[in-house]
DNA sequence: CATGTATTAGTCAATATTGACTAATCGAGT
DNA sequence: ACTCGATTAGTCAATATTGACTAATACATG
C-alpha cells in the first residue's frame, strides 16, 4: 500500500506526534488500510531522510518523550506529485483467497461448500461493518462505498459457486436415492 | 499472498525444477498471483528445509544443473491443511488506490477527472486481458469469474465518481452562466 | 500503600519480497 | 567460425513489513 501518500495526507492536516499518527491510522483509516506501527515509523523515517517531513521532540508533563512531525515545503510538494500519480494509475489487486479456490477441486464438494460457507460468513461480517461505519465525509465516503461494493461482490460470486455445489451436492443426493450405493470416501 | 499453497500445489501435479515452476507462474498463473522468481526459490528453500518438498538435481545435455522438486508425503498433508484453512478464512482486500482517493478531495475537481479517466481505461484494459483470456478449466474458472467480476465491480464504482465530478463541473457551467461569481476553490 | 492494568512511545530481530545481477548454453544468421 | 540475442537457472543485496518486546508513567482499587 501506498504509506508513504497515507502519511504525508495525514500530516497535511497539521503536526502530529508518532503515537497520534498510529491512532489515526489503526481506529479512523482502519477502514481503507492495514499499515502496522512499526512500519508508520520505518516511513517516517525514511520521509525524514528525504527531507520531506521532520520532527522536533517536546514532552508533556512526565510522559516519555515524543517526536512531533510535521510536512517540510518538500514534503507538500512531493505529496500533491504521488497523489497525481496514484489517481491516474490503476494498480491491479490480486486476490489472496484466489490460490485456494483455485485448488479446491482437490477436496470432495461437500467439504469445499461448508468451508466456503465459513468464508461467507466472514465476508458477511466485515461488510457489515463497513455498512454501520458512521458516515464518512468529503471523499473518505468513496473509499468507503468503494469497499462495500467489492464485498457485495464477493457475496455474489460466493453465492455463485455455493450454488453451484449445492445443485452437484442435490444432484448426488437425488441420484442416491436411485441407487443404493454409497460412494466417496474423503481421501 | 500465499506463496505456499501455490507452490505445493503445483508441485501436486508432479515433480517440476525452478525454471518450469517461474514458467508456470509467470504464465498459467500470471492473472492470479504476481510472485517473483526470487520469492519462488526463497519459498522453495523454506519448503525444503520443513521438509515439505525435496529435490535432487539432475543435468540435461550441457544445460546448467537444475534442481527438481518434488513433494513429500508430509507436503501433500500440509498443502490439504493450508487448503482448508484458506478455503474457510476470508482475508480482507486492501484497495492500494484507496488511499489516493481519501485525499483526492486535495486537487481540483477537473483535475481528478482526468487523472481518474486514465485510472478508468487502465482498469478497462485489465478487464478486457481478464475477458479474452483462454477458457480455464476445472476451479480455476472460477478465479477467472471472481477477478472480471471485481474489475466491473470497479468500473462502475468509477463511473460514479466520474458522474459526481462531471455533474458537479456541468452545474458549476451551468451556474456560471446563470450568475457571474465563480465560487468553490478546492480546499 | 501495594498491585495490577491501561496508556504512551517507541525499538529490534526476524521474515518476506524483489530489482538487478551472474553465468552458462543454444540457435540463427552471416 | 563468430557474434548476438534468447533461454536456462539461479543468487544477492537492498528494501519492506511486522510480531514481540521494552520501559516509563498514570490511574483505579482493595
Amino acid at each position: 500500500m501506498d504509506r508513504e501518500l497515507l502519511l504525508l495526507g495525514l500530516l497535511l492536516e497539521g503536526q502530529m506526534h508518532g503515537y497520534q499518527l498510529n491512532e489515526y491510522l489503526e481506529h479512523t483509516m482502519g477502514f481503507c488500510t492495514n499499515m502496522k506501527k512499526p512500519t508508520a515509523y520505518y516511513t517516517l523515517n525514511r520521509l525524514e531522510k528525504e527531507g520531506h517531513v521532520r520532527h522536533q521532540t517536546e514532552r508533556e508533563g512526565k510522559r516519555p518523550e515524543r517526536r512531533v512531525y510535521q510536512l517540510t515545503g518538500k514534503g507538500r510538494a512531493f505529496f500533491h506529485e504521488l497523489l497525481r500519480s496514484r489517481l491516474k494509475e490503476f494498480s491491479r489487486t490480486y486476490y489472496d483467497d484466489d490460490i485456494a479456490i483455485a485448488f479446491m477441486d482437490r477436496l470432495p464438494d461437500a467439504e469445499v461448500r461448508q468451508l466456503l460457507l465459513e468464508k461467507r460468513d466472514k465476508a458477511k461480517g466485515i461488510l457489515d461493518q463497513l455498512r454501520h461505519l458512521p458516515g464518512h465525509a468529503g471523499s473518505a465516503r468513496h473509499v468507503v462505498r468503494h469497499n462495500i461494493a467489492h464485498l457485495e461482490t464477493e457475496l455474489v460470486w460466493l453465492d455463485g459457486i455455493l450454488e453451484e455445489l449445492g445443485n452437484a451436492h442435490a444432484v448426488k443426493e437425488v441420484a442416491r436415492h436411485g441407487q443404493t450405493t454409497s460412494r466417496r470416501r474423503s481421501h
